[in-house]
DNA sequence: AAGTGGTCTAGACCACCGC
DNA sequence: CGGTGGTCTAGACCACTTT
């Protein structure tokens, strides 16, 4: 007991902040503890100090240092107990399910992503693309349909639609950069968006497009992405090969 | 403009705390808030009043109407923008992926939830399990395979894996009590949760007993639970039938 | 009783946005 | 420029857990 409270103050003492950066004292506070979280410098199961004592040999308040702890917990990181304490929960840092694009997710882990474009353009929206968009039904939609590949294996078949006048660009774009990045770079923010993940037997079409056979299980996942205004920005469709891609999230209690 | 925010005024001012109740006020406010969007009392869109005079109509302080606000961001219902205010993004409440058992689930969307004990007790782990749970290979796990049905119609297979003496009560009981329910009340509390979720295609005994065909497509899910200490208290396997489950989730930009 | 995290306050200053 | 949210402080009191 008393070992390993001298170790972890030990590994507390090496932090510090820098006041003249721009970056928030919390942050800065909570980036440091989740790397001598992630290096193992505070294992699994070890105690932190309390958060009274953590702030002031920090030389921040204990508003702020509660802030960087509880930011660690909504990541499942830490677990506080009252009138127990903090402590580590676990090392490995499973990033949670976020709102990226599956570019950026595939990229980040290396394997080096490209895309096909397999069609784009104004179509009529079906009942259930005015549905998600907010639009009348049978009112013009853009349309793209994109064959995502990971090292030159197929990995997705993407099926988006927009309302008219959210992007504007040539078709070739599409190739080079991500739904996302081309629908902030035209000043919409996208905040929240709803998913909804299934799956299904890939008919042989899709299957011919995916290399696998008629019939494998695929993974879909339906997705209406809202802007600032709560307004539907992009609504899209994709399948996943279940044999090359699957998804990852991290549950923590509230 | 002005309307709006006359109108927006108005419903504020129908908003009130109770000093007496246990209920933190932070929570007090962002229920009622809540309850205004739910019901569209306050729209998609509406801008809320700046939080320094809102804090003040309700007497409370402005760390207190953060934090109320700072909750209901967090669960996608409103949007901030430095310099400009903040906005309901919308009204429809999805609840997020969150850490509960599907028979809570099934129960709280009004189906009727049944469990069927397939059978139970102490196996030797395989590699997969020891893994998961961070036991020994070849040690003793307790297994446990249950159907779930909703309706009378099954919905789920799920195998569940638990280091030994985790649980310890007679078959009959996981019939009718769930999983966590039990892992909880011997003490366990589980804070953090690492899920997988993909898609295969339905050998022949799985999808007898599920009543699908064989090769339909269904939905895995892989999870590993851990409890306050970090320690690994309970590795499952499910599958669900693709065409009766699926799994929604909202996303936050954080 | 001692120690911990949970809540709340009143006020300060800063950064960003739109006019 | 005025208005908004973002950060930070120093301190108070409370609720829960352990000894």
């Amino acid at each position: 007991m008393t070992e390993s409270s001298l170790t972890v103050d030990a590994v507390v003492s090496r932090l510090s902040v820098d006041r003249s950066s721009p970056v928030p004292l919390y942050f800065q506070v909570a980036q440091e503890l989740q790397r001598l979280i992630d290096t193992e410098a505070l294992p699994a199961g070890s105690r932190l100090t309390n958060e009274i004592e953590f702030a002031d040999r920090l030389g921040v308040s204990r508003p702020t240092m509660r802030r960087a702890i509880q930011y660690l917990v909504d990541r499942g990181l830490l677990v506080r107990k009252r009138g127990v304490g903090t402590q580590v929960v676990r090392s490995q840092v499973n990033r949670s399910l976020e709102l990226t694009s599956l570019y950026d997710d595939l990229e980040k882990a290396g394997r080096k992503p490209r895309t096909e474009v397999l069609s784009s353009g104004m179509v009529p929206a079906g009942e259930e693309e005015a549905t998600a968009l907010g639009l009348p039904p049978g009112s013009e939609v853009f349309e793209l349909r994109r064959l995502r590949y990971a090292d030159d294996e197929p990995i997705a078949l993407m099926t988006n639609y927009l309302p008219p006048g959210v992007v504007d660009v040539e078709p070739e774009v599409f190739a080079t950069t991500g739904l996302y990045e081309l629908i902030r770079a035209a000043g919409y923010r996208i905040r929240v968006a709803d998913q909804v993940i299934g799956a299904t037997n890939a008919p042989s079409d899709i299957a011919a497009l995916l290399h696998e056979k008629k019939g494998a299980a695929l993974i879909t996942m339906r997705r209406v992405a809202y802007d600032d205004e709560g307004a539907a920005v992009e609504y899209g469709t994709h399948v996943y090969r279940s044999s090359r891609y699957s998804f990852s999230l991290t549950l923590v209690e509230r």
